[in-house]
Parts: C-alpha cells; structure tokens; sequence
DNA sequence: AAAAATTTTTAGACAACACTAAAAAATTTG
DNA sequence: CAAATTTTTTAGTGTTGTCTAAAAATTTTT
C-alpha cells in the first residue's frame, strides 16, 4: 500500500510545450555556464520575464526535472536532459524533414521546428528518422541525438578562433535566426563552404575573408563568433 | 482616426488549439443536424462538458466566429467556417503524409493528425500539398479542401441503405477509430473494397456481406452505417 | 565595508479553459 | 396543460502560465 503509493507517485509525467521549452533553454544554456544557469539567461532565452521563470523553475523543481536552490541558479536533473534531448532529436529530425522533403530553406525551418518539436506520438519520430535515412545532422550542422539521446560531441571551433592565412571549411552555425541566415544565403556561403581567413582588424575584430576562393568580404566579430568551421589540412 | 479603430478591431484573430477543435466539432456537427448545433453534442464530439462548451460559444461568438443565442444552438459565421475548413484541410493532408510517407496503418493516425492540423505557418501547408501531389482524399476517403476551402460535396451513400443482391465499392468510412479501422484491417477490408449484400436481417438490421467475392461474413448495423460505399453499374 | 546597482523572488492580477453543483429554460409525457 | 425529464446556462473553483510592481538577496563599486 505504501509500496504502491511509492511507485505511482509522480507517473504522470507528460510534459506541455511550455515545459518543454524551458526544459530546452536551460540545457541549450547549461552548454555554455557550466553553473546553474541563471533565472535572467532563461528569461532571455525565452523571451519571457524573470519572475515567470522563477515561478516555472519552481514547479519543474516539483517535478524533479529541474535542480533548484534559491538564488543559485538552476541545473537539469538526469530525466529532465532525457527529456530536453528527445526534444531536440524531435527538433532537429524535422528541420532536415522541412528543407530535404519540402524544400524550405534553412532560414525558414526554425519556428516551424518550434512547434513540431511538441507533437506527441510515441512511433512518429522512429518512422520520420527512417523516412529521413537517420540523418546525423540537421541543416545548422547540428547533431542529431539518436533515440537514446546520445550524440558525438563535437568540439565547436569559431571563425574568429582563426589566424591570418588560415583556411577552415562552414560546418554549423550557431545562430537560426533568419536575418541571420538569410545573409549568408545572400553572400553565398553554405554549409561545405571553405572560407580563407585574409586579415585581421584589431579594432573591432572584424575579419577578411575569400569564400569559396571567389569574393572577399569583411565579417564582423559577431557574425564570424556564430559561423562553426573545421580547420582545412 | 475613426476609420483606423474599425479597421485594426478583431485583427488579432489567431486561434488556439483549443478554439480551432471547437470550430471543427461545429462544423462537423452542422452537416448532421441542419440547424443549429446543440451544445450538448458539441461536448460530446469534443469529450468536455456541456458547460465549458456554453462558456466557449459565448466567447466564439464574440469574436465572431460562430452566430449563438441562448438555448438556440450554434453556427459558424462565414469566418468560423473558413477557419474550420482550413483546419480539415491541414487534419487530411497531414494523414496522407503519416500513411504515403510514414507508412502508418490507417488505423494510427488519427490522434497524431489531432495535433499536427494546429501547426501555424502560411506556406508548410501548400508545400506539404505539393510533396504529397495534391491529393484529393484522406485515407479514409474524405475529401480534401483546397487552399479555398473548396471540395466536391459527394453524396454519402451508406451500406446499410443497400438491398440484397446490390453490389458496391466501399470509398470511405464515417469514423476513424482504431477499434473500428483495424478491424476492417483484420477483416480484409480497405478503401475500394469489393461488397455483395448476401442478406439483410430485419431482426437487429444485420447484413450478411461477401467482401472482395472472397469471404462471407456478418456486418451489425452500426458497422454498416460506418461504410461509405458507391454503387457498382 | 557601506552604498549602489543588479538579479531574483514574492505578491497580486489576469486570461484561457476546464470542472462540479445548482438554477433556469425548454421539451416531453401523461 | 401541468408534471417530469432533459438540456442549457450560471456561479463558483482550479490549473497553467503570464505579467507588473515591489521587496529581498546578491554582487559590484567606491
Ligand atoms: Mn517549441
Ligand atoms: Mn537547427
Ligand atoms: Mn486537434
Ligand atoms: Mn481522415
């Protein structure tokens, strides 16, 4: 009896979008802070006010999706990465679904993706990863996480990372957002591209660049600080 | 000035879920009872009660949506209709994806369609249309409005309306659970199905059937009810 | 280490939707 | 047509998630 009231305590589990999304931004953020990650980098992430975080963290804290201590910052706990993974796997299988099937482009996908992400169906993502030929990466050049959530980490090395002379090819970007990606669909650059690092500003750390051996043009740091590369030989 | 208020009024028109399912039950429900839709039967479709059915027709109406007088019953306004037709298209679309493209069995998608008819964006429908090459019917044999909210009105010819000894092709059914479809399933019967009234029982209103000039067997009538069918010669 | 600035939490409201219980209206029945 | 039954609406609550304003804690500055 008490056994019983052990075991179905907490078995409903089913998470809304809204849960979801928090439980997404916090792990996008613990990447980057390796801390707790902060009440006001949730609120940012999510286009939302802190004092609603606080009240969210709270209850996913309930929930034991979340660690939570006042004031110091919030960790995912072992289910609520689960889940946070199977989320982005669910993201990332349809943002390759919307450009390779429907031929959107990759500055059109995300918002789509936001709300696919939710879909709940226990066979759809097996049968659309299939459908798909088990990409390994979506069209940002990010990794997909298999059904297991596990995915290659890779070590993300940035444009800006690059010296004078040097020559890396595009693999990711780590930006989705459209004004973003519509520039680079504007000056041509794509995933595959090689880009030549030609000079170095120390003003505002802008760059000089030659894409694909054709046109030079200048990047500012913060574009070069979202393009992903592999450095070439 | 004057104009403006008038203009911008009621601009913000986006649904939820929650509205969109609400104004699909009504549409559905008008094409059975010719008057107005009882709130009673809408709670039923959508599996609430009756009293968040009379809150939510108030607040339809409201917007405009639906025309409700109290005690009177519901109708969708021109609007609410177009609004309904554009979430069946999506609903119908979305299950020739999950069957042509997925290869789920008729009898699996429709929880799955639930959800993704609620996708917002202007062009993943017409390109999703495109990719699957503008079909004409759902997987149970409905058809599918076009981009106007257009589609042939066939005349729903039923099983049980047939006489001993009259033959027909079966286009469709009237319900899309998975206890009724996979039934059909174990039974051999799909869309285009061949069906010999052998007898009718005035008893219960039972048929005795031979499908696809193979097997022999005892259809109730409800089951009948459910089978759309066109006459063969 | 005190003052100032920033971050985070609490308090109090609100909107969307759902539910139960009870009241009111409409319909059916005898 | 009055009584009984059914349908519909209202009243009062609960849940999820959001917001603003104000209080409290923490961090930075001087
Ligand atoms: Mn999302
Ligand atoms: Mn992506
Ligand atoms: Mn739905
Ligand atoms: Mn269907």
């Amino acid at each position: 009896m008490c056994l019983n009231f052990y075991i179905y305590t907490n078995t409903d589990n089913m998470q809304t979008s809204t849960t979801e999304d928090y439980l997404k931004a916090i792990f996008k953020l613990s990447g980057i802070y390796k801390k707790g990650v902060s009440t006001n980098s949730i609120a940012e992430e999510l286009s939302t006010k802190a004092s609603s975080v606080s009240d969210m963290v709270k209850k996913l804290s309930e929930k034991k999706l979340v660690d939570y201590v006042k004031y110091q910052g919030t960790t995912l706990t072992k289910e609520g990465e689960n889940i946070a993974l199977k989320v982005i796997r669910k993201h990332r299988l349809w943002e390759v679904f919307l450009v390779e099937k429907l031929k959107f482009g990759w500055d059109e996908i995300h918002e789509i993706a936001e709300q696919l992400e939710h879909i709940k169906s226990p066979k759809l993502i097996d049968k659309l990863d299939a459908h798909l030929g088990f990409p390994k990466k979506d069209p940002h050049g990010d990794p997909i996480p298999d059904k297991n959530g596990l995915f290659p980490t890779i070590k993300k090395l940035k444009l800006n990372e690059l010296k004078i002379g040097e020559k890396a090819i595009l693999t990711g970007v780590s930006e989705d957002s459209k004004d973003f990606l519509s520039y680079l669909d504007t000056i041509g650059l794509k995933l595959g591209s090689s880009i030549e690092v030609l000079d170095y500003f120390k003003f505002d750390k802008s760059l000089k660049v030659k894409i694909n051996n054709r046109s030079d043009l200048t990047f500012s740091d913060l574009v070069a600080n979202n393009l992903n590369i592999s450095k070439e030989n």
